[in-house]
DNA sequence: CTGTTAGCGCGTTCAA
DNA sequence: TTGAACGCGCTAACAG
C-alpha cells in the first residue's frame, strides 16, 4: 500500500527528448508549430515515461481548473441527488469535474461551504439554498459565474427551477376535469417553500373555477402523517384528495383500504413526486413529478454558458410530469 | 452577472502591511515566530483586504489538495448515494473535499477517471469497480492511496466492504428458527457479485442446517420480476420466501395477495435492502440491510489513516442489519 | 520553428 | 524575528 511513483514531469520528458520545456508544452497542448518529426519523438518519450501534465499546475497558470462545485442542502434527500446526478453527467460530457459539497441542511454553513469551494473550482451551483433572499442576494457576486437551482428569479445569477405550483395545478385540473368539485389539500411544513407554491396553486384554482371548493388539512410529509389524517380527510365530504407528496399519499391509501374506502370509486387520491414505488401502490398512484436530473442538466448548461462566455438563459423553468394512474377516476355522482 | 473581482492576494496584503510575503505566509499559516503587533497588523490587513490563501497555489507547492476523489459505477444507484454521503459528511467533518466521477455503469471508463482524478486529489476512494479482478490489482498501486469499497479483499488497497453473504445468513437462520424447513430464493442477475455472496450464503446454510431445504427460482432485480415468479413459487411449496431484493420481495407481496395467499399465515417473505417503503407494505417487509451510509464512512476513515500515515484496517466487512416485521412468521404446522 | 524568460501564488529554506 | 531568494510544474510572451 506503498505511494504512488511520483509522476514524471514536463521537464523529465523535455530533457529525455533533448528539448525545452515550451516544446514539450506545444506538443502536449496540439500547438501546430513545431516541427512534426521532432513533436512525434515528444510525444514518444511522453508515452514513455507516462507522462501527462500535473492539472493543479495547469490550474494555476491558467486560472482555471476544470471543475465546478455544487453545494447542496442535503445529499440524502432523492431530489439532490437526482438533480447533482444530472448536474454530474453534464459535466463530465463537457470534460468538467465536480466538487461536492453538501451543508447538511446547516443553513450557516452554506456560505462558508459556497465560498470556499468557488476558490478551488470555476464556479459554483447552489442548490435549493436555504439562505433568505438578502443573504442570497449579497453572496451571489462573490461567486460568479454561480447558478442557482430551485430559488425565485435572482439578479445576480441564472436561476434554474422546477413548476412546484404548475404541477399542483396540472393535478387540480385532472381532479376537476374528472367531475370532482369538492378537494382536499393535506399540506405540508407550512413555511417551506415548496408548500408555499402549492397554495399558490389552489388560490389560482379556487379563483380561476368558480364551483370548486379546496379544503385544507394540516398534514406533514411523512407516511404516517397521511394515514394519521385519514378521518379527518372523509369528514370534509372531499372526493377528490390532494396529498402533499407520494409519502403521505401512500400512508392515506393504507389508512383509506383499513377503513374499507375504496380508491378510486370512492375517493380519488393524487400524490406528489412520483417516487419508484408510486406505480407500485394500490392502486398505483396518480402523482406528478419534478424533473430533478434535468433540473441538473440545464443547470450545468447555464454554467456552461457562462464559464464560455455565453449569455445563458436568466431564468428556466421546468415544467412538471403528470402520471395518471389508478388511483384517480370520476367521481361518483 | 459579472465575474467575481479578483481576489487579494499574498503580495497585496505583504505590501499594503509592509512588510515581506514570508512574514504574511506566517501569521497565516499560525507559525508562532512572528512578532505579535506585526502578527496583528498583518491579521487586520488581510481581513481587510479580504484575503485568503488561494487554495491552488497552496497545493501546487505543499504537495496536497485536501481533497479526494470518490468513483461510483452509478450515481442513480441508492447504494452509491448513500456510500457517498458517508464519505462527504466524513470528510468534511476532516477538513477534506470530495471530488465526485460518475462511470455510468461504463467499465472502460472507470480506470480512466480514476487516474485523471487522482491527479487532482490526494487519494481516491474507489466504489465498487466493476472491472475485473486483474484489472483493478494492476490499477491499484498507481492510485495510491487508495481504498476500495465492496470487493473482495486487495494486497494493494484496504478494502471495505459489506458482509451481503452474512445478510442473507442471518434471514436463512430467522426463517429457519421460525420453523421453515423448504425455503425458496429468487435469485436476481446470475454473474452479479452480490448474487454469488447469496448464494454461497445458501450453500453454507444447506450444509449447516442438515434438515433444510432451499430451492432457486430464477427472477430479476425488480417489482414486476418479483409478481410474474409467484406461481412458480408457490408450485415449490416453499413456506419460506428468500427475494432478491425488496423490490422484488414487494412484487411478490402483491401478486399473493391477488392469489388470496395470505402473509404470512400462509408463506413467510423477507426481502432484502430495507429500503424505505419495506415498512408501509402490507404486511410490512422483514428485510436485512447493509449500512452503506457507515460504509462511506469507514471508507473516509482508511482513506483519512492513509493520508496521515496512520495504519489503515486492511479489509474491513461490516454486518448487516436485519429488520423483523410483519411478513415472517412461523410456519403453518 | 525553437529556446529562454517570466510569471501564476504560495511555503520554505537560508542569511541577516 | 524578518526578508530575499528559490522552487512547485506549467504556459505564454518574447527572442532568435
Amino acid at each position: 500500500m506503498a505511494d504512488a511513483p511520483r509522476k514524471a514531469t514536463i521537464t523529465d520528458v523535455a530533457r529525455t527528448a533533448g528539448v525545452s520545456l515550451s516544446t514539450v508544452s506545444r506538443v502536449m497542448n496540439g500547438n501546430a508549430t513545431v516541427d512534426p518529426q521532432l513533436a512525434e519523438r515528444v510525444r514518444a518519450t511522453a508515452v514513455d515515461l507516462g507522462y501527462s501534465a500535473n492539472p493543479l499546475a495547469r490550474s494555476l497558470v491558467l486560472g482555471r481548473t476544470q471543475t465546478v462545485a455544487v453545494v447542496v442542502p442535503d445529499l440524502a434527500n432523492p431530489t439532490f441527488q437526482a438533480i447533482l446526478r444530472g448536474i454530474s453527467r453534464a459535466a463530465a460530457s463537457s470534460g468538467y469535474h465536480v466538487l461536492i459539497a453538501d451543508s447538511a441542511e446547516q443553513v450557516d454553513e452554506e456560505r462558508l461551504l459556497a465560498v470556499e469551494t468557488r476558490r478551488r473550482t470555476d464556479g459554483v451551483i447552489l442548490c435549493a439554498p436555504r439562505m433568505e433572499q438578502d443573504q442570497l442576494e449579497a453572496l451571489l457576486p462573490g461567486l460568479s459565474p454561480v447558478v442557482v437551482v430551485n430559488r425565485a428569479r435572482q439578479d445576480a445569477a441564472p436561476v434554474v427551477t422546477a413548476d412546484y405550483r404548475g404541477a399542483l395545478a396540472e393535478l387540480v385540473e385532472h381532479l376537476y376535469s374528472l367531475g370532482h368539485r369538492r378537494l382536499a389539500f393535506l399540506a405540508g411544513v407550512a413555511r417551506s417553500a415548496s408548500n408555499a407554491a402549492r397554495l399558490t396553486a389552489l388560490a389560482q384554482a379556487r379563483s380561476a373555477l368558480g364551483d370548486l371548493e379546496i379544503v385544507e388539512v394540516a398534514c406533514g410529509v411523512d407516511f404516517d402523517s397521511g394515514s394519521a389524517v385519514a378521518d379527518t380527510v372523509l369528514a370534509t365530504g372531499a372526493t377528490g384528495i390532494l396529498a402533499f407528496n407520494d409519502l403521505v399519499a401512500m400512508g392515506l391509501l393504507s389508512a383509506l383500504a383499513d377503513r374499507g374506502v375504496r380508491v378510486p370509486e370512492d375517493v380519488s387520491v393524487v400524490g406528489f413526486d412520483d417516487i419508484p414505488f408510486a406505480r407500485y401502490t394500490s392502486p398505483p398512484l396518480t402523482t406528478a413529478a419534478v424533473p430533478a436530473a434535468e433540473l441538473g442538466e440545464r443547470a450545468w448548461r447555464a454554467m456552461h454558458a457562462l464559464l464560455t462566455g455565453t449569455e445563458p438563459e436568466a431564468f428556466a423553468i421546468l415544467a412538471p410530469h403528470v402520471a395518471v394512474r389508478g388511483s384517480t377516476s370520476a367521481a361518483a355522482s
